[in-house]
DNA sequence: TTGAAAGCGTTACCAT
DNA sequence: ATGGTAACGCTTTCAA
């Protein structure tokens, strides 16, 4: 079906075979030129030539040609998980990304949207990434990794709550959140601690372990644990919030600060002291929950620097053949304010 | 799992021809059989023998061989500016992926930190994208563009204030939200009108054409307007507060609710009465606004669906000599709540 | 039904 | 100091 060849939007892509012709030399000066090559000393006539045939023509290197020549390329896949991660987590990787590219490789963001485990472990090795930072739980199993690692990845990396067989983890421990949580409002006194949950998809990753570490410190102290499903609106808040006194809870944890302020305003509006009557502790240390009053408590999390998880990839990438390495990436401690 | 050859120097990536070695056919063949070309018919114990081959070799096709033969990808590239962008338009972005994995693009998220304007653009090039959506001001100017499309890209789309020669633009007219709460502020009685300007890098592309918009819309009234810069932290805010009275202030627009909110708060703390003696509105329409006391009045904004984004980017890439389209992305409201 | 071979754009080796 | 050439992995005519 060519009902318009392919050089319809005027011209072909320049090639360096187009470079070489203009400039009256071989494929292999322009390469040499362009790619300043030590090895090969090229006059210096000869050079600007080239340099002005590939400016004229507005010649780019094609980079799948590149790579394919010579075997590898320093691409590092970073497959998205659609969770809505919140401030903490999307600064962490803009800072990887960022110390990824000062070590001069390709961060590349692939959105594998709909596909499932295997099925997207082998979408990205078609691309034949160097190395696999997979954030969150992407659906990354052992065979995957396998996979991964036959079609020549040197490195696989996982940053979430586990670690899998075959790579470098990075492991983000969220029950040490909740048990930071828990712990504290055991020792102010509280023996039934609600935990709410949000009841939108793709938090369970952080929602689940989180409650985990609740129940972990409260019953240990004997205090019972009770979750809260909740969705991010006002109103579901509200009908919780009418139905707390038969709830019996004298200390909640609420995922994090933004659900703590949905809450505490729905409890405050219907006439709940805080932390009087319900202490409430929130999570991550947001600005906003300095603005509330009571002034919110909350679990402040010390994530590992992006410059540190570069520098695992990158040695990594150098010796593949390097034991697994495997490290907490964040530090709870409870932030005290008036909340509880 | 089942044969481990000792190559221990780095086992090399199975390729095509390995397959038709072990399978006892040409790599013509694997081709077709793993391709499911239609044209050609093969037998199938030979279509069996070829796929347990490439599964117990764990095969993989190289994405960038196989584009190079082609000549063209489905690869749509999306440069991401390294805004801490909020919840809307994040939303935006995951919606706009999705629709165009629907549609078989492969989207690459590209990581184009610490890149100026045509150097950004040359790199982009380099990966032969068959579109470019650009999101904010990436820095791309007429000739990069130029460069995007001479080297194959059949359309550039951008996603910002202005439209750029030769893209498709959906433009995102910010002065239209500040003219909507300047508008509103001086319908409510105000003459001197505060408008918050965030000092974290990157927003100005939000903030500046959100000022000029209540600017347009206050001057026109014969009210003046001041800008107020501010860091998104407590002190800042309590700072601008103390001395919120000698700026004889009767109205502010707040860049979004997050930044409302921070300053309500602090207004409040040094008893300035709301919305009495100043009235407040923020923009984005965020949950949070409703939990206010006074409730936030704010900008509501209505984007464009992903979807259709992406439909565009379809529409352009199958007829890249179609006259640039140019849509607006978003509808600005006022939603009164308390706070004015 | 299958195979041989050309070619996509690069770069590295080996001649000249 | 340059140029010819082979090879990277894949698809696709064309020929058998």
């Amino acid at each position: 079906m060519s009902q318009s060849p392919k050089q319809s939007a005027g011209r072909s892509v320049p090639t360096s075979a187009d470079v070489a012709r203009l400039a009256g030399v071989s494929r292999a000066t322009v390469s040499y030129v362009l790619n300043n090559t030590a090895a090969v000393r090229i006059s210096e006539p000869t050079r600007r030539r080239v340099r002005e045939a590939a400016e004229e023509l507005g010649y780019v290197p094609h980079a799948a040609a590149r790579s394919l020549r010579a075997g590898h390329s320093r691409m590092v896949l970073m497959p998205t998980a659609h969770v809505p991660i919140g401030p903490l987590y999307s600064g962490f990787l803009n800072e990887l990304q960022w110390a990824l590219r000062r070590l001069d490789y390709t961060v590349v963001q692939y959105a594998g949207v709909g596909l499932e485990a295997d099925e997207a472990a082998r979408a990205w090795a078609e691309l034949r990434p160097v190395a696999v930072v997979s954030l969150g739980r992407a659906g990354l199993t052992p065979s995957g990794v396998e996979l991964l690692k036959r079609a020549g990845a040197r490195a696989v990396i996982t940053v979430g709550p586990q670690q899998i067989a075959g790579t470098h983890a990075l492991v983000m421990d969220q029950t040490t959140v909740g048990r930071a949580a828990g712990a504290h409002l055991v020792e102010r006194g509280c023996r039934a601690v609600g935990v709410v949950m949000p009841e939108e998809p793709g938090l369970e990753m952080f929602s689940v372990p989180r409650l985990d570490g609740v129940r972990a410190a409260a019953e240990r102290a004997g205090a019972t644990v009770v979750p809260l499903p909740l969705r991010y609106e006002e109103e579901p808040a509200d009908r919780l919030a009418a139905r707390w006194r038969e709830l019996g809870l004298d200390g909640v944890f609420a995922y994090n600060d933004e659900y703590a302020m949905l809450l505490m305003r729905a409890l405050q509006d219907a006439g709940i002291a805080i932390p009087e009557e319900t202490a409430v502790v929130g999570s991550d240390d947001l600005v906003l929950g300095r603005l509330l009053r009571p002034r919110l408590s909350t679990v402040h999390i010390d994530m590992v620097r992006g410059q540190e998880l570069a520098e695992l990839v990158d040695r990594a990438v150098r010796d593949p053949e390097a034991a697994p390495e495997r490290r907490e990436l964040l530090a709870s401690r409870i932030v005290r304010r008036e909340s509880s």
